[in-house]
RNA sequence: GCGCCGCUAGCUCAACUGGUAGAGCAGCUGACUCUUAAUCAGGAGGUUCGGGGUUCGAGUCCCUGGCGGCGUACCA
């Protein structure tokens, strides 16, 4: 198009230049593109379920929602528009509207919000429409959508400008609503069984819970380094040593990590503690909450992840972890002779050089040769003391802890056990990490005096769990990236 | 971090071993009162991710930077 000053202007920049000439056109005719409410009177999905009833009565129905689709036939125009519920086709006529109301519908274009009212009727080909009486322009767009048919597909616009992707791609839609619905049920489950639901700081002078590097930060009032929690854990527990006795957090967790397809920055844990349970309890527990989740996100308690079927009626596989080891690999790793470790890790092709301890060997050939396996439902448990500072010693096998991790579609999606109680014990442990870290493990625990002395008030024996929140949703959703499940995952500025 | 791949019109994609940057959709003009990936006719739209180099000539080859995807490492 021609600007004022004759500059021949194209691209984006002119698409929006003609998308705003028509907003003045509609201004200068007496029409407030950016009106302040609309009436609704039924979503798309009343429509269609009401429909007898709402033709038979001749009821005029007002919808507000985004214009997804324009077919104009000069003296009519068939469209559809689009809500929260659903896509349903209008049918504007010249005759109905008037001249100068039809003439600044045609200024209507996809992309534009509007709200109709008018009556509900089928097409000669079959399709439900509402027949246009009047309408309201709601908001004019003056971007284009991408294209009708193929969407947006790149992954980079996709993430960086999620409203585009969740108003062009329905699928995108539907697994976000699924995964409200899998925190909702999750959170109903734990209401239900008394449990409270509590908050926690995300500021933390010492982080801890969990091995990870933290992210810092600066209070300048107090002049006080603080850092981002990596795990709520350990406040949730002072919560069980002030008496709560069940308590449970959806938290936003940081892990100053890298970034891939199962790993985001910022991630939702959901955590839990029962007072006078143990480990045992909540492997049930977990069965049972994954049951009542599969029964009202999947097909009869049953979903497909990346094409396989993970059934959740069945009770969980369980297998202990060094027997789990010695499965995959023919190993017996019981003794944690290091050189057994080392031959084996070698042996699968990890690099020996960064194992430091026996522990950790064992941990990396776990997660190299047993994890991928474990696709349908199976809870891991009893594992090496030295991985797990904060559990509690089993009660019948020493060096072992009393800690279960469970396993979906070749995931690790959570970690639980009896809670370590004893004060003395958890002071031994912390300091056990403290000589890891003192020897360069930037992840290895901090010691917690404050937790500590909450221990020396007496915690009752508890069970706890941390379920990891995307990596169910990955799994309920079938979704391949964390990126999938996160509306606005990390990525660098554009 | 490292490796491989990618980045072309608003979107989805073409362009052979270097030789005039194209199509579909969207948008624009016109026709059209039950269409639905509406149709028909006409026209418009580009910093080929940025910078540098080689060459008579670069979307294409080389160097460099940016962003992304996938894999890998650390991790949940």
């Amino acid at each position: 198009m021609d600007t004022p000053d004759g500059d021949r202007v194209g691209g984006i920049e002119k698409i929006k230049a003609v998308r705003i000439e028509k907003l003045e056109k509609l201004t200068e005719a007496g029409v407030n593109p950016y009106p302040y409410r609309f009436e609704v009177s039924h979503k798309v999905e009343d429509v269609a379920r009401l429909e007898t009833e709402l033709t038979e009565a001749e009821t005029v129905v007002a919808l507000a929602g985004r214009v997804m689709a324009l077919r104009g036939h000069g003296a009519t125009t068939f469209g559809h528009i689009e809500d929260r519920s659903g896509r349903l086709q209008f049918y504007a006529r010249k005759d109905a509207l008037g001249p100068d109301s039809y003439k600044n519908f045609k200024l209507v274009e996809v992309g534009d919000m509007i709200g109709i009212r008018g009556n509900v009727f089928r097409t000669k080909t079959g399709e439900l429409t509402v027949r246009v009486g009047e309408y309201e322009v709601l908001s004019k767009a003056i971007r284009p959508l991408p294209e009708k048919w193929h969407g947006l597909q790149d992954k980079e616009l996709r993430y960086r400008q999620r409203y585009v992707d969740l108003i062009v791609n329905p699928q995108v839609r539907e697994i976000f609503e699924k995964r409200s619905r899998l925190i909702h049920t999750m959170r109903r489950y734990l209401l239900d069984r008394g449990y409270l639901e509590v908050e926690t700081p995300i500021l933390q002078p010492i982080y801890g819970g969990a091995s990870a590097r933290p992210f810092m930060t600066h209070h300048n009032a107090l002049d006080l380094d603080l850092y981002l929690r990596i795990a709520d854990e350990l406040y949730l527990k002072r919560l069980i040593v002030g008496g709560f006795e069940k308590v449970f957090e959806f938290c936003k967790d940081f892990r100053n990590e890298g970034v891939d397809r199962s790993h985001n920055p910022e991630f939702t844990m959901m955590e839990c503690y029962s007072a006078y349970e143990d480990y045992m309890d909540y492997m049930e527990m977990v069965e049972d909450m994954m049951r009542v989740v599969a029964t009202e996100l999947g097909e009869d308690g049953k979903i497909t992840y990346q094409g396989n079927q993970i059934d959740f009626n069945k009770p969980w596989r369980r297998v202990r972890f060094f027997e789990a080891l010695e499965e995959a690999t023919g190993v017996d790793f019981r003794s944690m002779e290091e050189n057994v470790i080392l031959d084996a890790a070698a042996r699968y092709g990890i690099e020996t050089g960064k194992i430091a301890t026996p522990a950790k060997g064992l941990d990396l050939i776990f997660g190299e040769v047993v994890e991928p396996q474990l696709l349908q439902p199976t809870f891991v448990y009893d594992y090496p003391k030295a991985l797990s500072p904060l559990a509690k010693d089993h009660r019948s096998k020493p060096g072992l802890v009393e800690r279960f991790e469970p396993f979906i579609g070749g995931f690790e999606v959570g970690n639980a056990f009896s809670e370590l109680n004893d004060p003395r014990e958890q002071r031994r442990r912390f300091e056990e990490q403290a000589a890891m870290r003192s020897r360069g493990d930037e992840e290895a625990q901090v010691v917690d005096e404050d937790y500590l002395r909450a221990l020396e008030y007496g915690m009752p024996p508890t069970a706890g769990l941390g379920l990891g929140v995307d990596r169910l949703a990955m799994i309920f959703t079938d979704s391949r990236s964390i990126r999938e499940v996160l509306f606005f995952p990390q990525m660098r500025p554009e």
